[in-house]
DNA sequence: GTCTATACTTGGATAGAC
DNA sequence: GTCTATCCAAGTATAGAC
């Protein structure tokens, strides 16, 4: 599922400012002004290129969740070990993190999402079901080739996984050193690595 | 600000009213208007009870925090067994994720963190090191009298089984049918357990 | 495509009567 | 303690000029 969005430069930086913001305030965090201040055009500009909030929360997940899957592709050629593969894809979350605490964006709508429009709950479920599908199949490859070893089903990890790291993210928002993503998922990892 | 949390029957209202609309839609998600509607008070009598948002906020927090603090004092001294203690303190997440799944309230407030009045970051932030604090002496005593084992630091863990369950709430809340808070611990718990 | 101007609504907060 | 009334700011959205 490439999804391929186009969008209009202006659109463009439009929705960049807004992945920020959901990132770092949250959808019910941002308005159109705040977005207003850092692309440098006028709240009906904004509208001119996103009809509604709703319809830009829309399109950033969308944008979010095509470029995650353009990552997860790249890990798959790139890497070939499911440990490693794995490791790989607990980066992707740490880089996140580590730039300036942000958050997952499905992290934080999925923590909105009681107050969210149902199209952006929808997009939001679509990048998470993207996500365990992907670590259930190189769980279950790892499991398959012995490079990894539990007990457990390949859905159940991958949710496990995903959980801990979205959860990662979001404890060290509030703590003065935390751990990070990665380090918490090597742990996890280390007792499954055969 | 006074640590002990006394409140007039209609400000605990107005904070039980509160706090579940943070734990459903979050602290930028909800108005004074919403509890309002619920508590059957006009906007005003809620100003003279709470002057601010920011009060109310850090009353929440605050008496959750309080009310937690006591369920962990009770497993101490109802519970013996070191993972046995831990496998209470998931169902605290897993009874807050069972109804209707609600947040907790500070993974909610966590999220929103860059949003928020420093008052409220510092008390979600004295949550965390709470449970953090319990949970390293929970795992501390387990590894001392190996009913738990692991090459890994007592606070690291705490941290990663803290994070798992937060995350597990948040991404709980958008699948159609989730492991739930609970059996993620459990998957992780049972690699510690001797 | 971008702007100014504006309509309309909601949200946090206060004043003052009862 | 609770109410009505009100203020002011902010938020989403639209109309129409350039």
């Amino acid at each position: 599922m490439t999804t391929h969005i186009e969008l209009s430069p202006s659109a463009e930086r439009i929705a960049d400012a807004a992945q920020a913001l959901v990132q770092q305030v949250g959808y019910n965090g941002f308005s159109f002004e705040h977005i207003s201040q850092i692309v440098g055009m006028r709240k009906a500009s904004i509208h001119h290129h996103f009809g509604s909030k709703v319809v830009l929360g829309v399109t950033v997940v969308r944008r979010y969740a095509a470029q995650f899957d353009g990552a997860l592709r790249q890990i798959h050629v790139s890497i070939k070990s499911a440990p490693d593969r794995l490791k790989a894809y607990a980066d992707l979350f740490e880089t996140t993190f580590k730039n300036d605490h942000l958050l997952c964006v499905c992290g934080m709508l999925g923590a909105e999402s009681k107050s969210l429009d149902p199209a952006v709950n929808a997009e939001v479920k679509k990048f998470f079901q993207l996500n365990l599908v992907w670590l259930s199949d190189v769980i279950q490859e790892g499991l398959a080739n012995k490079t990894l070893r539990s007990e457990h089903e390949p859905k159940e990890l991958a949710e496990t996984l995903l959980s801990l790291l979205e959860g990662a993210m979001l404890v060290g928002r509030c703590l003065k050193t935390p751990m990070g993503p990665r380090r918490m998922f090597d742990l996890v990892l280390s007792t499954l690595e055969t």
